[in-house]
This record gives C-alpha cells, structure tokens and sequence, in this order.
DNA sequence: GAACTATTTGTAAGCGCTTCCAACAAAAAT
DNA sequence: ATTTTTGTTGGAAGCGCTTACAAATAGTTC
C-alpha cells in the first residue's frame, strides 16, 4: 500500500509483475487471453501496489467514460430529486457516473450547461430543463451527445424523448367540475420561468374555461412556499372561496394552508389540487388531490432509454407518461354519488 | 459549423488556422503571448469548426478536472437535496462540475463508492456518508483526494470536516423538559442504518435521561414516512400520550399526522419534533419543532472549504454548525411563562 | 548596422491507458 | 518430425491535449 504517493501507473505494475503493459491491461479488463498463473501474478501486484486504473485516461483512449451528463433546473425539488433517485439506480445498475449540470431556471445558464455537457465528454446525456427550446436542444445532438429529453419532442437520430400527457386528465377534471356542482370560480397559479409543463397546462386550463364559456383567474405567485403562503393569508381576507390549481404541490400546500389558517375550510371553501404530486402532498391535512406522475419512474426509464440508446438497441423513441389523478381531501369528490359533499 | 461528425481536435484547428498545435492551446487557455493578429485568426476557426476541446484531453494533460466528486446516501432525502443544492452554487462560482456518488445507506456500496471517486479522478471529494467509519475515510486521503467530510471528525492533510453539534440543544432541551412540566414519556424513533448523527443524538438522549433517572422509550421504526404513519396509527389507539422525538421531519410529521387522525391533540397528548428540519416541518399542522441546521448553507461551506484546501489556503479545518431550535406548534413551549400551554 | 533582449511561435515529449499487429511458444494435426 | 492451428505475449501507435524548451522573429540600444 502507497501513501501519500503519486498515482500508481499501470507502467509501475507492468514493470513490478515482469510483464508488458498491454498484459497489464488485459487482466484489468479481463479481455483477451492470459495465462491463469500470469493474470494471479499481475493480479498479485495490482494488490499489492495498491493500483488503481485512471478513469481519465481509460475514457480517453477508449472514447467511453461512462459518464452521464444530467441537466436539470435545480435539485432543490422534491420532483427532481424523485426524478434524480430514480436515474441514481438505473445508473447504479448499469455501472454509469452521473455528473450534475443545474441551470437555476435560467435560459442563459441552460444553454452554457448544454455547452458544458458537451465538452464534458459524457457518453450521454437526460436533459430536463424547462428554458430551452427543442432548437436549442438539438444542438446537442448535432455534437453526437446521445440524449433522453425530458417532457419535450426534440427528434434526432440519437434522441429520445419522455413525454408527459397532463391534458386529457385536466380537461376531464375541469369539464367534470362544471357539470357536476362546480360553484367556485377556478383559478391557475401561474408562477414565471416555471416552464413549459406549467405553460401547457395553462393554456388547457384557459382552453376549458373558454370551451364552457366559465369564467376563470390566472393568479401570478411565487415559486416559493413561503411568500405563496404570505401571499394567500392577505387574499384569503378578502376571498373566502375558490378552486385553485397549482404547478408543484408544494406550492399547493401554501394555498392549502394559507385556506385552513384562515379559518376556511378545505375542500368545503376552498378547493386546492396540484399537478406535480410528492410526498407533500400526503403529509398536509387534508391530503392534496393531484394530478401525478411518478418521477422517480420517469427517471428510471429515461436510464434505461439511454442506455439501449448507446446499445443501439432502442426500439420506441418516445415514451409517455399519462397523469393520474390522485385523489385528497383537498377538493371534493365528484364522481358517482359524491357521499363527501355535504 | 460541423454536423454529425467526428469531434474535431485541435490539431484540426491549428491545420486550418494555419499555426501550431501550442498556439491554439495558448489561445484557449488565455496564457503565454500570442499576437492579436493570430489569437483571432485561431478564435475564428474555432468558432466556424464548432470546435470544443475535451474536457478529458485537458484533465489527462493537466491532471486537474474541475470535478468533484460528492458522496451522499441518497438525492431522495430533502435535506440532502437542500445540502447538494448549496453545493451545486457554489461550484458553479468556482467553475466545478458535481459527479454524483449514491450509496443507498449500505456500507458496502460506500465503500465501492470511495474507489469509484478515487480512480474516477475528480479534484476533490466532498462526503456525506453515514456508513463509514474514519478509518474507511481516510483511505481516500491516502489517494491523494482532498476531501470534506461531513459529520465526522477524518485527520489528514488534505482532509477538511463539518461537524454538527446537536448535543447542547438536545441535553438542554431533554432537561428542561423535565424540570418544567414534562409530564409525556419520552420516545426517541430508533432507525436502524440511520448513521452516525442519529446514532449519537440517540445516546446523548438515553444519558439525559439517565441522569435525570427518567423513564424513555426507543422505538424501532422505518425511515418511510408511510410506514411510520402506519405503524403509529396502531400505536395510538392505546397509547394516547407522549413526546416524541424523531430523525427526519417527514418521520416526525408522520407521527404527528398519526397522531391528529387518531384524534388526538397535538401538542396536548402527543409532542413531536425532529433532530432534521426542512420544509416538510413548516407544511404540517401544527409546525413542528425541529433541532435544525441549514443543511444549504452546509452545502455551501462545504464546497467552499474544498476549494481552499485545493488552492492551498484552507486555514480551519473544520467547521462547526450548531443545532438550534425551531419552534413549532407540534411541542408546547417551556420557556418563560408557558403562555401556550393552558 | 551589429549585438543583444524581448516577444511570438513551433517542436516534441509526455499524461495513463487501449488495442492492433506481429512474434513467439505450445498444442494439435499430418 | 514437420506443418498448421491455437493461445499468449510484447511492441508501438494513438486518444486530444499541455508545456517545457528551442527556434525564429521583432524590437532596442549603442
């Protein structure tokens, strides 16, 4: 054992086991024949030397680091680090390094962490980001980077893309509200650079509205739990009632209990759902009625989707991940007989 | 502008601008002389190539990779993610990119874990682990890794620590339970693997009590949130009292909410607060009281003591970050008059 | 204008590894 | 015993870059 030591080379094995380099290599990558004596022998000096081969020049000659480049806005998230947990496995799994490029929502630190990726030399790359459009994104693939682009169409020869259906479940949830006893007036909490998801959903939310001729709000907040929460304590004075639709649930959950520290009651004044759905939603009382897609999922298959991408063996481009709605206590229950609504 | 093609190198650049290989290399790295007139020659055929030098090429070169490798149990966890989020800033500052090593609170795969960073060739390592010992540490300083460990006292020259103090708030804390009103039977939530802070936080706890000659509880539980909230469902429908204290705050908020949907009061019959706070804490109803450290700013001084220890100008090796405590409503405060508590 | 210095450029040797190819030895076939 | 086959090794080039060091050019000074 070396301590303190410069790094050991595998020139310093070769030479200490009385054998050539390539031999050396050989054994490490248990490719090619050697003689089981002389594989004991380098193995024996390997051990003893305490060597390590060098990533670095390993992925240099072979073209391969096996690294994966990970673009997201921020871990800061409980949706993306779900999401992050599940690439972590898969990774894990497949012997992959995943190495963290986080845009802070921003579009300029986007593209320079699409730059960053590239010169990175990461063997692929799963973008979520919600700044960059599929031009910019494109780009990448244009520098034979492999991609799985999260929650956008972007199409290349070495992209595939994760997409996310939150349409259908939102126009059925709205179009079900109004036709069943839908008395509140129904608001979208929009939140700035929160985006595309959110935009999308926006527009369906508007498109509704418009189809049933209802009318509806669109409240500018905050991304952040406490200045919503702030923000709906002083509306909730002068408002007592209200359908509200937020992007993550934890910013559902300032609605939630801005409502309830109100003294309204929740779901009977005040109504509150989210799109994105994680464990906050199931530790607030009531618990938050979402409209949700497991991340940690989408992480694993966006994994897997690399990895036959660099097999070449990925047969369907796209996946899709249609939301569910998770039912809470937090809106009530219109379908069938409604027995909560009293 | 190249399209699907092999990268391009530099010595591509140097053909097509005309000048040596060591000039284009002065030209990207911004030192040695180069005249006006040629460094925009250089810089113009870099930019109509497309080219991008490789960031491996330059670390084999250099043996410097503007890579940190970071070492933590889990990205699932918020206060991690807040801690990796600290983290992330401040390597963006500095110019680092982040490798991701997750170790699923196994000691065995933090072990592979330490190997992987060793010949993965980062810069630095930053590590939070709760499996290892110091011992297992410390060998990744004998690879010549600078590395900060968190929550953990490693001695070597290269090697920084953060280490948390929750011992005063929580001795204090226990006693002053007790020389007031304290009428609850202490629980403290054991979970096995949970690591060293919890491990150590669990016997300051039981020597409290010793020294008071108190009566406590350990209770084994999960580190999910929906099995503690299971589990504590059961358990309160005979026991309808106690004080409680657990890890995480998503543990501590499932006991809480048990607690509530068992009809109880909080914090009448049931008192409950966590050693970790983060959002989730702020989300309940009633807040909890958490022994809490601002795992972001964790982060953030933790990455900034590895960039001075690889710049040579680390003075204090480590940093100490006290627990304080956050008052929520989950307990009843003790101090002063007791005005909450009727 | 010669002698010298300062500045800009090129040459070539690595960084630590993989891998093709040739060389050789041992086993099998004739 | 000789040729062919199979298996095991070593030599050497190259991955894309940096960086002494040498060479060449330009700029000073007397």
């Amino acid at each position: 054992m070396n301590n303190e030591k410069d790094r050991v080379t595998i020139y310093q094995v070769a030479k200490a086991a009385g054998v050539s380099l390539a031999t050396v290599s050989r054994v490490i990558n248990k490719q090619g024949s050697v003689t089981p004596a002389t594989r004991k022998k380098v193995e024996d000096t390997i051990a003893s030397l305490g060597y390590r081969p060098s990533g670095l020049a390993q992925a240099l000659a072979t073209n391969r680091t096996t690294n994966i480049g990970v673009v997201i806005p921020s871990a800061n998230y409980v949706y993306i680090a779900n999401f992050l947990n599940g690439i972590t496995d898969v990774a894990k799994e497949k012997g992959y390094s995943l190495t963290l490029f986080s845009t802070s929502h921003s579009r300029e630190e986007a593209l320079q962490m699409i730059e960053k990726v590239i010169s990175s030399h990461v063997d692929g790359a799963i973008i979520f980001d919600d700044q960059l459009d599929s031009e910019d994104i494109s780009h990448i693939a244009s520098y034979n980077v492999p991609a799985v682009v999260i929650d956008q169409k972007v199409s290349g020869e070495k992209v595939a893309n994760v997409l996310f259906n939150y349409d259908a479940i939102l126009d059925q949830t709205i179009k079900r509200y109004y036709s069943r006893r839908g008395d509140k007036k129904m608001s979208f909490l929009h939140v700035h650079n929160a985006g595309r998801l959110l935009a999308h959903a926006e527009k369906k939310f508007i498109k509704a509205h418009e189809e049933m001729g209802k009318d509806y709000a669109i409240i500018n907040c905050d991304d952040s739990y406490t200045r919503t929460y702030n923000y709906f304590c002083e509306y909730f004075k002068t408002n007592r009632k209200g359908f509200f639709i937020a992007y993550r649930d934890s910013i559902a959950a300032a609605v939630l209990n801005a409502a309830t520290d109100s003294g309204l009651n929740v779901p009977k004044d005040v109504e509150v759902m989210s799109l994105v759905g994680t464990k906050y939603a199931h530790i607030v009382r009531p618990t938050l009625t979402t409209f949700s897609i497991d991340m940690n999922e989408v992480g694993k298959r966006a994994m897997y989707m690399l990895t036959d991408l660099l097999n070449h063996s990925l047969v369907e481009k796209t996946a899709k991940f249609d939301a569910e709605l998770v039912r809470g206590g937090s809106t009530i229950d219109r379908s069938g007989s409604d027995p909560d609504y009293r």
